[in-house]
DNA sequence: CGGTCCTAGTGACTTTGGTCACTGCTCCCC
DNA sequence: GGGGAGCAGTGACCAAAGTCACTAGGACCG
């Protein structure tokens, strides 16, 4: 859990190959911050203070409607860093950011961040790398809002889990969900109740068997074919 | 319109503050391609041949359905450059490009782009800038698919045309769709026929006139609360 | 001048998404 | 052990989005 800045920082990608002096030079700009389940790094429209890097934890990025709706935009685990963007171009971070769990968290300064940039050209190239891979993401979501429907999303992110996280069993593939319906619909840019329906509705179909945060996957092909089905 | 290609890279951010010297070794390795309108210069997934830059003209960045439904990402007039991205991380392009005007375009290999980078670092940091805006553009994409309706969508549409062309009558601002409604519908993440059916209703409800193409904002104030309301 | 293509408008309908209100459950804290 | 929080399920609605089918007007071409 609280591990050395530097075992940290050759853990993301940005920072990854960096010589030794290098890296203790960096760590020595780096602090780092706690953040308990909810807190909030920063809000939207916020001045852009500097850079994050996940040590460990979850951070959700995330907007805010005027009607209170959540639409989450990236997740962020250990190794990941975010907020590079209104570094360079000393704009307003476009989103907020607050923890989905308890995180530790490293921040650069801008200042330090910049510098850093100018006398390691390699970096930048991280960088653009980085944000290419957070730009595909975003026209992921974009072709998800557009083009499925919320049924189709929630399989989409329930085979996600069993692909990633999932345990096989006689019945089924076994998937835990970490979060709630509330923090579910926000990823899938819904609202709470469509979670549960259709929830309940793939189980009456025969597709999963669910039972509150475990889901087994009862018919993974099926759920395929749902998924793709007119898309 | 047919201008020269030095001029043209003078105009793109990108490259705007070169010297002499390296804007003409760049441009010796430029070619120009003219597209027809509705002509496509890549589809979605084809592996990255390199940079494009918009001399005149429009080009249209869009992700295409199965079920066969456009959702644009964006729209590129002259100055602008687009796929910068796949040039760096060296994979496919992320959606498709075609003309929506006739239009001049410029090319850059993905070699001699890579290799100019190397040589000008302060060219990647202008990249990273591009791409800055790019991802805000996509996040605000999100934003509206996720939170607003069609409806909202369109007047927000309008509400920028008769921004950025709009020209003052006694009656309104009269702004000029340059595109069908079609066209439209694929901007604002929708189908044709809500396009024509929302444009009845405001005109119905009396904040617009509309005549083919032309529309005449009749009552600016109210389009905007209209935009706004429970947002 | 007739034919064909593209564009636009609209009625009728279905599906999906979202809201509101209420219930029940569980966990936790005093 | 009683009382809140917070989370989950659901019925009854209502509104928005999307589909299908058809009509009609230009524009352009032979």
């Amino acid at each position: 859990m609280t591990e050395n800045v530097e075992t940290i920082l050759r853990k993301t990608p940005l920072f990854a190959n960096l010589t030794e002096n290098e890296m203790r030079a960096l760590a020595a700009r780096v602090s780092k911050r706690h953040f308990k389940r909810g807190e909030q790094l920063f809000g939207e429209g916020d001045p852009c203070v500097g850079l994050f890097l996940v040590a460990s934890g979850k951070i959700r990025i995330f907007k805010l409607s005027a009607a209170g709706r959540e639409q989450v935009l990236a997740v962020e685990g250990p190794g990941s860093s975010f907020a590079e963007l209104p570094v360079f171009d000393g704009g307003n971070y476009p989103a907020a950011a607050s923890a989905s769990e308890d995180a530790e968290v490293l921040f650069v300064s801008r200042k330090d961040f910049q510098n850093f940039c100018r006398e390691h050209p390699e970096v930048a190239l991280k960088v653009i790398a980085v944000v290419g891979s957070r730009l595909r993401r975003l026209v992921g979501i974009i072709e998800d809002l557009s083009f499925t429907t919320v049924r189709q999303r929630l399989i989409g992110l329930i085979l996600r889990l069993a692909q990633a996280s999932g345990s096989p069993t006689k019945e089924g593939v076994r998937v835990e969900l970490t979060m709630s319906h509330q923090d579910l619909a926000a990823e899938l840019g819904t609202v709470r109740e469509l979670v549960s329906r259709n929830l309940s509705r793939l189980q009456a179909e025969g597709f999963l068997d669910v039972d509150g945060r475990k889901i087994i996957v009862k018919d993974l092909p099926g759920l395929k074919r749902e998924q793709a089905s007119s898309e």
